[in-house]
RNA sequence: GCGGGCGUGGCGGAACGGCAGACGCGCCGGGCUUAGAACCCGGUGGGCUCAACACCCGUGCAGGUUCAACUCCUGUCGCCCGCACCA
């Protein structure tokens, strides 16, 4: 209706483990269960009138989609990325580097490398790379999940305990991405807080890596974002989990390697739910090792605690106790020296001693640790001082002795971890890859994709405490050759016995990258057509994103890096998918409360003279908003709304309830609201005794501006996503414009052809099945959905005359009418010379007047 | 603890720094009806008032900026969401 070319498709994310945990419940084979879904939710979601173009529909578990899933996986597993050009690039580039000598491994040059270090040192580039890790392993659900999937040591879906286990998966490097991740946050239209979100799970921080010496083994190499501190790390921890745990046991005596053993062990064992629990209180053992702080030349005892995380910086760190909250609670509990060494800025008068003479207060025991910065102190040792230095300024000085030193540099580091890519489950997308009797990965040919899911009976999980991939036990298809395979002859001769991969992608692979295949969804040739991703993504990708906020960190962020990969490697245009996010709010029920919070279901509360109580106890409660659920009896069931009011009444009234992204609470009661106006709508254009159009003789010129008015404001308000205003001025309009029931002559009131045809359109977006009737009923044949947006006539948006509100200090004492085009002197003349006003005015002087045309007029007294 | 957001009638919610409460629900009164439903008309923030006029108070709370503050600033309380021993 606005002359723009619209996509608005619809498809199915059903690959994964809520499909899958539905199938194993039911014991239906999750491609019956999950095609029986989709049908019965499109069939819903077709009662909407949604005008979704379903010529693009698609599922990603369609082979014919899930063959590009597979290739876009391949296209990462063929990729690497070149921190000096901060881009991803095919391998063959990374190869040719390589074999020119531009580049080492492992300290040695291609030429002197076998075959398998040539291997292993592409694989330890490639974007999508078998990585051998400590992973997220939720026995309940039996798989593996990523860092995002795991919330306060449970996962995401579920709830369920998660534990830690070394285990050999395929990885993306996302971290490589890390900064463009965050960098690009600023150029895209998306919710503040879900930008925040990202930027938050990002995690820069700046600071340095500083190596320690040890007695007697590696040195230990930490991060800190505090370099400045330096002197003050008196002692330095290291995670349960770090390699020098087990060099310092097999240094120890017996029995301080049993107590070493026992802590390791222990840390090992507490999920980590409860390692949260009992966050607060510190544990740890000394491991004998003394390392060196390189500042102070100080030999200092190295710990091992689980307060430190393998997972973050380097597993390591240096404790400042006197400037880290958690190194003082930890260095209290066990009794390790304290020292400052930054004061407060307000305390350093005149600076402090730059020759080791620190001020008294420099002195003094702290009774917390001081985290803010301020200005060093007692920080003068082997060429440097840094005392009386301001903490920015000082932790520059420090990473600069360290990298003149060669003991350390300057580094950011991320909270972001690399992504774990594989599942031990069968609904998931099969990964294009073999191995070979060596164990070496070999990748199936494009031309061999997509690698369909062996047809099973059996798609049970394994029950195993490691994980286990349930496709393991269809060793038909498992146990292969590479020609049955795919693989490239090239690569392997085809007789070659390979085995398959057996887990498969997570359930984000799809949503990674189906907006793009909506572009073009039939294409045989290409993910999607490069003609057809031009024009629709231009712009800066998806101009309107409308979506949950629950995925912040999950399919927004997977989504962007692989779009950014797809970037690099010259296969899509834009940097980033998404330009303009919105997340639209929930629609929450009713629910009850008692005293203790804790919430009653709605059948379980009766209401008397106006107050609630649970029924049975007789207990008041009060009336709460909750999420529906099952277990709360307040689901709301569309399918029954759109039987009883239609899908229009349906539609409108979810657009009236407030602002979109906003949560509101879903009131059966006010529906009777938008169902009266949409009746209302029909008895102005139709004659319900004969089903004629009812039209008005004579054009009102007030209904007219009006209408003008009003269709000005639904365009504005469409634009901006403020739906509930938009039907709030519809329903002015229809207001003023309704003739009384009992008025005799019905072409009396009411609107001619010409308005009600105008304001049919623009009903139609909101309840397009009544405006369809009606302008059928007008007698046209066609759709009214390829009809012009009707046009607004600037003039007829302005009155005559406008009332304006007269204001004496501040308080509205008289309302003027005055013409609109009226200058602000001729308001003040106008207004001054009034009587009323003058009354009000009470004979005091007027000191300044202040003329808002249109709107008001404040007159200050003296 | 840190980050993001939100507090307006009985309820959902309107309001470029410029007439607080649009619109809807509910409620009250009236019309139509034997009666009810539906429909139509009018009223509806609180206080004061028999009532009207007038006046006063009102956007979580306390201050501030401004001729003017729901809107901007500072502090504070409450609620929702996210993160959380990230060195």
């Amino acid at each position: 209706m606005r002359g723009c070319n619209v996509l608005h498709p619809m498809g199915w994310d059903a690959f994964g483990l809520p499909a899958e945990q539905y199938a194993v419940q039911t014991n239906v084979h999750p491609a019956i269960t999950t095609r029986k879904a989709i049908d019965t939710f499109r069939a819903q979601l077709q009662r909407f009138g949604l005008s979704y173009d379903w010529s693009r529909e698609f599922a990603t578990i369609d082979p014919e989609f899930h063959r590009w899933t597979q290739w876009i996986w391949l296209r990462c597993y063929h990729a690497w990325y070149d921190r000096a050009a901060k881009k991803a690039k095919p391998v063959t580039e990374l190869v040719k580097s390589f074999e020119r000598g531009e580049r080492m491994h492992g300290g040695k040059a291609w030429a002197a490398m076998s075959a398998g270090e040539r291997r292993s040192a592409i694989d330890s580039y490639r974007l999508a790379y078998l990585g051998e890790q400590m992973v997220n392993w939720c026995p309940r659900l039996g798989t593996v999940l990523a860092n995002e999937e795991v919330i306060d040591g449970r996962s995401e879906r579920g709830g369920y305990p998660v534990t830690r286990v070394p285990l050999r998966q395929w990885m993306f490097r996302i971290t490589e991405y890390a900064e463009r991740l965050l960098e690009d946050l600023k150029s895209i239209d998306w919710p503040e807080s879900t930008r925040a979100q990202q930027t938050e799970w990002i995690g820069r921080s700046e600071g340095a890596e500083i190596r320690f010496e040890v007695n007697g083994c590696d040195p230990i190499t930490v991060f800190t974002t505090r370099p400045d501190t330096l002197f003050g790390a008196t002692y330095m921890v290291l995670a349960p989990e770090h390699p020098l745990v087990e060099r310092a046991m097999a240094l120890a005596s017996p029995a301080k390697a049993k107590e070493l053993r026992a802590y390791v062990a222990a840390a090992r064992n507490r999920a980590d739910v409860d390692r949260q629990a009992e966050s607060k209180t510190k544990t740890g053992v000394d491991t004998g090792l003394r390392a060196r702080n390189p500042a102070t030349g100080a030999d200092i005892p190295v710990w091992v605690a689980d307060y430190v995380l393998m997972g973050y910086g380097t597993g390591a760190i240096m404790a400042v106790p006197g400037h880290d909250e958690r190194d003082f609670e930890f260095a209290k509990a066990f009794s390790l020296p304290i020292v400052r060494v930054v004061m407060p800025r307000g305390d350093a008068k005149g600076g402090v001693d730059a020759a080791n003479e620190p001020l008294d207060a420099a002195n003094e025991p702290l009774d917390a640790a001081f985290s803010d910065d301020g200005i060093a102190c007692r920080s003068s040792g082997d060429g440097i001082s840094i005392d009386g230095l301001p903490t920015a300024q000082a932790k520059a000085r420090v990473i600069e002795w360290v990298e003149r030193r060669g003991i350390g540099r300057g580094r950011i580091n991320y909270k972001l971890r690399d992504w774990l890519f594989s599942r031990q489950r069968y609904w998931g997308e099969p990964f294009p890859i073999v191995f070979d009797e060596a164990g070496n990965h070999h990748p199936v040919s494009e031309s061999h994709l997509p690698v369909r899911l062996p047809e099973v009976e059996d798609f049970r999980p394994i029950e195993s405490e490691t994980p286990t991939p349930p496709l393991g036990k269809a060793t038909a298809w498992v146990l292969t050759t590479a020609g049955e395979a795919g693989v490239d002859p090239a690569i392997l001769p085809p007789s070659t016995r390979v085995r398959r991969e057996t887990n498969t992608m997570p359930g984000w692979a799809g949503s990674c990258w189906y907006y793009l295949r909506y572009c073009d969804p039939r294409n045989e040739q290409r993910f999607v057509g490069a003609d057809a991703e031009r024009y629709w993504m231009q712009g800066g990708g998806v101009d309107l994103y409308v979506g949950g906020a629950e995925h912040a960190v999950l399919h927004l962020l997977y989504a962007r890096f692989w779009h950014k990969v797809l970037y690099d490697l010259g296969e899509v245009t834009t940097p980033e998918p998404f330009r303009k996010l919105f997340h639209q709010g929930m629609i929450t029920s009713w629910a009850y409360s008692r005293a203790d919070r804790s919430l009653v279901a709605v059948d379980q509360v009766e209401e008397r003279h106006g107050a609630f109580f649970e029924k049975g106890s007789g207990e008041p409660v009060t009336q709460t908003v909750a999420k529906m659920s099952k277990s709360l009896r307040n689901v709301i069931n569309p399918e029954g709304v759109i039987a009883e009011y239609g899908a229009d009444t349906m539609r409108l009234y979810e657009m009236a309830m407030g602002p979109l992204e906003q949560s509101k609470p879903w009131n059966t009661r006010d529906i009777a609201g938008v169902f009266r106006f949409l009746q209302r709508v029909w008895r102005l254009a139709i004659d319900e005794r004969t089903g004629e159009l009812l039209l008005a003789a004579r054009e009102d010129p007030a209904i007219e501006r009006t209408l003008h008015r009003t269709i000005a404001r639904v365009a504005a308000d469409t634009e901006r996503l403020a739906f509930n205003t938009a039907i709030s001025a519809m329903i002015e309009l229809v207001n003023a414009a309704t003739r009384p029931t009992q008025m005799t002559d019905p072409t009396q009131g009411g609107l001619t052809r010409s308005q009600l045809e105008r304001f049919t359109l623009t009903l139609a977006p909101y309840a397009p099945h009544l405006a369809e009737e009606v302008w059928s009923k007008l007698g046209h044949a066609r759709s009214l959905s390829n009809e012009p947006w009707p046009t607004v006539d600037p003039a007829q948006l302005v009155d005559d005359e406008v009332e304006i509100a007269v204001q004496v200090l501040g308080r509205i004492k008289a309302r003027m009418l005055v013409p609109s085009k009226a200058s602000a002197a001729d308001i003040e003349a106008l207004v001054l010379a009034d009587e009323s006003v003058a009354q009000h005015l009470a004979g005091k002087p007027v000191r300044k007047v202040i003329v808002v045309p249109g709107r008001m007029v404040n007159i200050v007294t003296g």
